[in-house]
DNA sequence: TTCGTATTGTTATAGTATAACGTAGCAAAA
DNA sequence: TTTTGCTACGTTATACTATAACAATACGAA
């Protein structure tokens, strides 16, 4: 039986290395699949992005990045586009950061939940919320193809 | 009986002029009820960003104030934060750019339909959508206090 | 090994937003 | 009416986010 009923946030004493092998691990298994080259760089930049489950910004991705060697915003963003189109990262528009996929494997938006008070982050996939959404659209005549859904407040620990 | 079943998004030929006038004398109101001042730069911003139902950059509405005269960008974006605090207009995160209020007079976050193909946007205040988010939101522990619900697709004109 | 393509390096610049501080204008109190 | 205090605006500089353009390199298939 699990500790907490609370699946969507991560504990806080969790085995974080796990989270980084397991999402390193799973890209690099996804692009051997796909036949897309899972580089130094992007593996890099990828436990980067998961160094905490926070989102983070391409600018503080950078300066981790340079304490390896010399690097610039291109060799950051062209990583972080990779790790979008393959379904491993998100990016968070109402904070101009990225995030790991919690679900990776499948391309899809997914829905964020954003703690004002600590910043972590956990990310849903409801079908309620999408179900809810395409019916709104379909009312007004709308066809969605993608969506952002970024909910503010707070998370169980800061509540 | 009106002639489409589309709410949410405006007719191509409707009268846009009565649309800038209502906002603006919306915000008057509102304002004077407040007792906040609605002033030249600011009723001048508001009807720039009503100027077309698409979201609007904060540097195009700068661009069309300095027309006026002189004008640089802490003047557009006091007067967007103010307008936004009035929940007169909405910033659209996913395209750093910013939206008339389509319900003005509570503040609300809204969730809004944006076509890909032609930008215009629609404003929605579904209780469906927000309250599936409430729901899933509350089953992890989380509890929601601001929302960002963007849907990109094609709108019923462009589909 | 060679060739073609994908990736990365590098420099410059575009686009979005705010800090900081001074000035002006309005509104209520004296 | 004048004073006073606050709100809004002007101005300059700068921070932060993201991409364009082109050269150099590395990789994988033929």
């Amino acid at each position: 039986m699990k500790k907490t009923s609370h699946t969507a946030f991560v504990d806080h004493e969790h085995d974080h290395q796990g989270c980084i092998a397991e999402a390193v691990h799973h890209a690099e298994t996804l692009c051997r699949q796909r036949r897309q080259r899972f580089t130094a760089i992007r593996r890099r930049v990828l436990e980067l992005v998961w160094r905490q489950h926070k989102p983070i910004g391409a600018y503080q991705v950078l300066e981790l990045l340079q304490r390896d060697g010399r690097s610039a915003p291109p060799t950051v963003y062209r990583a972080l586009d990779f790790l979008q189109q393959m379904g491993l990262v998100h990016r968070i528009a109402s904070l101009n950061a990225y995030a790991g996929c919690a679900h990776p494997g499948t391309v899809h938006d997914g829905q964020f939940l954003i703690c004002e008070a600590c910043q972590s982050l956990a990310e849903l996939d409801a079908p309620t919320i999408t179900g809810a959404i395409a019916e709104s659209a379909a009312r007004s005549g709308f066809a969605p193809r993608r969506q952002t859904v970024e909910i503010m407040g707070l998370c169980p620990h800061c509540r």
